[in-house]
DNA sequence: GTCTATAACGTGATAGAC
DNA sequence: GTCTATCACGTTATAGAC
C-alpha cells in the first residue's frame, strides 16, 4: 500500500539542494536562512533540519553536488565529441547562463565568504576549483596543440587567469549589468587567440 | 582645558571604518557583527554605533572610503610620472597586497553579496566600479598606442576583463593559496603583450 | 516526513547615565 | 564619546506529536 506524499521520495532533498545552491550563488552563505528555504519549498523550518541537520551540512553538500554535475557534464559524449577550444566555450556558456539567472560564480561566492564558511564547504570548494582548473588546464593544453588556441604562457597559468576572469566577469554583471560579462568574454576570446566574433 | 582621551578626535571613527573594510574584504557584509567591531577596538557596540547609526551605513561609508582613496592614489604624482602600462602594473601591486592580507576585493564582495547589501552601499561599490574601469581603459588605451601593450579589441573590454581577472585571482588565492593570484597576474601580462617575467 | 512549539543564542539598535 | 542595560527580532536547532 502507497502512502500519498506531496512530494515523490526523494525530492524534497533535492528541491532544497537547488533552491541552497540559488540562494548560495545570489546571495551567499550568511546571507540566508532556513526560513527563506522552507518558504521557498512552502514548508516549515525543521523539514529542512530533517533532511540537513544543520546548515554547514547543506552548505557542504550543495558545493559538493556542484562537484557531481561538473563531473557528470564534462563526461558526456556531446561535450566530450566537441574540440578542445568548443569544450571550453561550453563552459562559458555555463558561465553565461549563470550571468542570465542573476547569480555568481560558486567558487566566487566561496572566496568571498572564505573565512566565515564551514569548513567542510570550503574543503568542497577547494577540490570543485581543483577539478576545473585541470580540466580546462587540459582543454587549453589540448587546444593549442591542435591549433584551435595560440595564448602564450602556460595552460595552467592560463586556466587559472579563464575562470578568474569568468567569475569575476559574473560579479562585475551584477553591479553594471549582463553586458559586462559579455566584454569580459570577447576579451577573453581575443587573449587566447579565437575568434572574438562568436556568440 | 583638554580632556584626555583614549584616541584623538575623529581616530575612532577611522578606525572603525578601517576594521569594517578588513571585515568586509575576509567574511563579507553578512560575516561580521557589531560585536567584531566593538571587540577588535576595545569598544562597546553602542560605541560603534555613535559613529554609523546603522550597518548600512557603516558598509556604504567603508565603500564610499574605498572611493576616496582610489580616487587619491591615482592623483598622486609619483604614480601619474610613470607610463601608462607600469600604472596598471601598481594597480595590480595594489590587489597583490590584499592576497597577502587574505582579503579581496570590496567590489567581489559587493558582486557576490549584491542582492543582499543595503541599496546605499550597492550604489558606492557601482561608482567605484566605474571610476576603476575608466582609468584602467584610459591606461590600457595609452599602453596601447604608446606600443607598451599589444592587445587586441577594445580598451574598454580588456579593462573589464583585467579587472574580472584581478578581483577573482583574488578569491582563488583565497581557495588556493597565494600562488593562484601570481598565476592569474603571469597570464594577463602575458595576454596584454607585456614582458611576462615581470615580478 | 512534516508538523507545532520552543529553546538558546546572536544581532542590530535604542535609552539614558556618566 | 562611551558606557550599562535592555529590547525586539531573526536564526539555528531540538523535542515530541502526528
Amino acid at each position: 500500500m502507497v502512502v500519498s506524499r506531496r512530494r515523490p521520495r526523494g525530492e524534497t532533498r533535492r528541491e532544497i539542494l537547488a533552491l541552497a545552491a540559488r540562494l548560495l550563488q545570489t546571495r551567499g552563505y550568511h546571507g540566508f536562512s532556513f526560513h527563506h528555504l522552507a518558504e521557498g519549498l512552502g514548508v516549515r523550518t525543521p523539514a529542512v533540519h530533517y533532511h540537513f541537520p544543520t546548515k554547514a551540512d547543506l552548505a557542504a553538500a550543495v558545493l559538493r553536488r556542484f562537484r557531481d554535475d561538473f563531473a557528470w557534464w564534462r563526461e558526456q559524449p556531446t561535450l566530450r565529441a566537441l574540440p578542445a577550444h568548443a569544450q571550453m566555450e561550453a563552459f562559458l556558456d555555463l558561465e553565461a547562463r549563470y550571468v542570465a539567472e542573476g547569480k555568481v560564480c560558486p567558487l566566487g561566492m566561496a572566496g568571498v565568504e572564505f573565512a566565515s564558511l564551514p569548513p567542510a564547504a570550503c574543503r568542497e570548494a577547494q577540490a570543485l576549483m581543483h577539478e576545473l582548473r585541470d580540466w580546462l588546464a587540459a582543454r587549453l593544453a589540448a587546444a593549442r596543440e591542435q591549433g584551435q588556441c595560440t595564448f602564450a604562457g602556460s595552460a595552467e597559468d592560463t586556466a587559472l587567469a579563464v575562470m578568474a576572469a569568468a567569475q569575476g566577469g559574473l560579479q562585475l554583471a551584477r553591479l553594471n549589468g549582463a553586458d559586462d560579462f559579455a566584454a569580459v568574454r570577447r576579451a577573453l576570446r581575443t587573449a587566447l587567440g579565437g575568434d572574438p566574433s562568436a556568440p
